[in-house]
DNA sequence: AAAAAGATATCTCTAAAATACATGTTATCA
DNA sequence: TGATAACATGTATTTTAGAGATATCTTTTT
């Protein structure tokens, strides 16, 4: 029973643009500041961005930002979408089962009830809850204000539509 | 996220067990009707008794039984034991820990407390609870009474001293 | 002594996660 | 308008750990 990563890089990348608030982060950034590959959080990002989460900039001066607010985005539905599609146990696959006992297994539905208490808590926590008041994360995970590191080169502060 | 098969199967063999009470069932009867491996099994079992869940007999007549009674084995317990050398996440793994928010991850103690709520929900629930009355399942686990089903074998009902 | 059971270490296979690569698309700016 | 810099996305490769197989050993009964 071990999380998978792509739910790992998932959280990150939320609480690094949570503590970059409104702020357009470009992926390359959150890769190094979250200390991720930049093409596996490639794929993470965008099941975030179809699924709502964030919301994506093409282009040269595009980047990521939160689609929703942070109090609207709980730990828990963000797991439930990341690990939908890992059965917990091959049981709850979908095709045939060949455990012999399935049909009348109470370790099952004991498996049910004791998944629905982990996710009952995650459902409790939200962004907010990670991110506020967290003085040491914000060191690590924000990034200087880019009207002011920018100076000098040849990004502006953009404001455009995003997709999704 | 998903279980470990070595803990799908201890739990199969203990219920298989509690189901049978007190009778020696051999490890090929519970692969048979468990639907396991029997090579995997085997490493299932040896994990059981060594952590004292089971007394195994060698020897002509062996085989496998519950060494303590089946209101005392929690689901949880189990579940703690074979699960333990998984660690959940990269943040609890025992070497040095890449993830740069680690320190201050408030994410990190989230799950702790989800996995105990999760464990909680196991530690409620006994290999009695999951077998007791439960008929389907007898139909399924139990074996023929040796001393009937052996007539005229070689097998006899063994009384001996056993190991763990 | 032979046979039947579990004990245990090691090796191989396999599936899935992680990672890398390549190409496409979009947007900005000189 | 062409170059550049960003994300999008499909595919391929690598890695890893769980699962399974094999082989040898020990124990006990007959």
């Amino acid at each position: 029973m071990r999380l998978t990563t792509r739910t790992n890089l998932a959280m990150r990348t939320l609480m690094c643009l949570a503590v970059n608030d409104g702020k357009l982060v470009r992926k390359s950034e959150i890769a190094k500041s979250c200390g991720a590959s930049e093409n596996h959080l490639a794929q993470v990002i965008n099941a975030l961005a179809q699924n709502g989460y964030i919301s994506t900039l093409r282009g040269r001066s595009g980047g990521l930002r939160l689609s929703r607010d942070a109090h609207e985005i709980s730990v828990g539905s963000v797991f439930r979408c990341f690990e939908a599609d890992l059965p917990f146990a091959e049981c709850f696959e979908n095709g045939e089962i060949k455990c012999p006992i399935s049909p009348c297994c109470r370790l099952q539905t004991t498996l049910k009830r004791a998944l629905a208490a982990f996710y009952g808590v995650l459902d409790t926590v939200t962004l907010v809850d990670l991110v506020d008041g967290n003085t040491e994360l914000h060191d690590i995970l924000s990034l200087s204000d880019p009207v002011i590191a920018m100076l000098g080169t040849t990004r502006a502060a953009p404001e455009a539509k995003m997709q999704a």
